[in-house]
DNA sequence: CAGCAGACATGTCTTTGTTAATTGCCGCCG
DNA sequence: CGGCGGCAATTAACAAAGACATGTCTGCTG
């Protein structure tokens, strides 16, 4: 039973509705030690792996990124190939705070449209908290929304048929995408590949494209030459038993 | 190329190697009002849950809380039962980030055997931050690690083979186990039953059964009841194709 | 034009799920 | 004290889901 404490500079933030690091704006108060932004990418191409030139170039730990623009992935892979698909990358999203140390080959990001970064230097982190006050808020919140969408994931590949995974995974994306509002084309496309659905839901690419087609033939969707039309959002949500359609916007913290 | 900054005082955390917020001593510095522990929990019992009379007392909003002792779990289901475990808990983890609304079941905590909490409010996070200077990185700090059980998690399930999986559950647990250092009993001995075990890997009970046989009876482990025996942890990271139990300890943030 | 990559298609084989029944242990209650 | 019920672990038999190997077609690109 605590008593409400009074509210501080700090707490004008809360609760925090909208997603934070999105755009340009809120990188007024840095200074160009702090960080900066690359661009620049083509599709396909890989933003930040164990020996990548690109961020690693100076600190091997720079690691530490929000996309700007554009889509990307995160990723991990075994051995003998077999990959694993672990989120995806809108604008506003957070990448690095996982960690990832040269030759441990961690996790590595790859692009699915040309996108711009802003990257912040690691190991300043601490400098960063401490002069930036509600920068600590902003990471917790993301890192609290990735660690959500993380959760989704695991009970989707863990618990859920082909065809539901494949229908969540379509409709959160395309929730996601409305989200950030991608303006730029009318229609709702995602730009992905069946194999990176295959990769993300943890199937077969052929049995990823089955499910797939089951879908096409039920209007929900309609593949494109690497990318996917999202015809009826709503019927995708119901067909994978998820509610967060609809679910309202609500403060995280 | 940025130059390194001064070191502060809020640097000197820097790098964090061992986990925060582990024994009481961390909450040396906060007052009565900030925090409070919790126990008494018995093994099974729900520690967190929309709409459990534990946590929601006062604030519905409270689910924030760090572990002391003991060993839980936090899980997802869908509406017709299946169980996802998303991972498992032990003293200085962290839980509640993920938010959790009454009503819209996001997640649930679910204890192994008894356990002591100490339980923030979730909504005096701001001045938490405030306050406490070097809070926000331990928090930065666990969410992170989490994150990459989490990624690690779902790399398992959605790309390795049953055996693989069950192998790198059980190695890692161990792993872990000896890393918090439960002194206590001298076997390893992990508190889980083969439910929680197949609720974690997405498999059937059965087909679970049958793989924890196959490394029991290449004596890798030793089933007992409601508990699992290592009896090789190498051997069994090598079955899992992990690397991750001779990995070494390195500063994340 | 050749080469290539992605989508689509099919048949076979392996892995995993389902159902159901058995055992042993333990706590509860008459 | 002893039966009863529940849960965990186990096993078997069968069904289903999904992986794998392979091949065709199409559109793009050099």
């Amino acid at each position: 039973m605590s008593t409400a404490l009074p509210n501080t500079t700090v707490a004008r933030r809360v609760p925090c509705e909208a997603c934070p690091l999105r755009d340009n704006e809120h990188f007024r108060d840095f200074t160009p030690a702090e960080l900066k932004f690359v661009s620049g990418f083509k599709r396909g191409e890989l933003v930040s792996e164990a020996g990548s030139m690109i961020l690693a170039e100076g600190s091997h730990n720079a690691q530490l990124f929000t996309l700007l623009s554009g889509w990307a992935f995160r990723y991990k892979t075994l051995e003998d190939g077999r990959r694993q698909i672990l989120n995806y990358l809108l604008p506003g999203d957070l990448v690095g705070l996982q960690g990832s140390v040269i030759g441990e080959m961690e996790h590595s990001v790859e692009s699915l449209s040309p996108v711009v970064l802003c990257v912040f230097q690691r190991d300043n982190l601490p400098n960063l908290f401490e002069n930036h006050p509600g920068l600590a808020f902003d990471v917790t919140w993301l890192a609290s929304r990735e660690e959500r969408m993380l959760d989704e994931n695991l009970l989707s590949v863990g618990r859920r048929s082909a065809t539901e995974r494949a229908a969540y995974l379509i409709a959160f994306l395309y929730q996601r995408s409305e989200q950030v509002g991608q303006g730029r084309s009318s229609r709702h496309l995602i730009p992905i590949t069946q194999q990176h659905v295959a990769d993300t839901l943890g199937l077969s690419i052929v049995h990823t494209n089955k499910t797939l087609r089951k879908l096409a033939s039920r209007e929900l969707i309609r593949w494109h030459d690497r990318a996917c039309e999202v015809l009826d959002p709503k019927g995708l949500a119901e067909v994978a038993g998820w509610d967060g359609l609809s679910e309202s916007k609500r403060p995280l913290i």
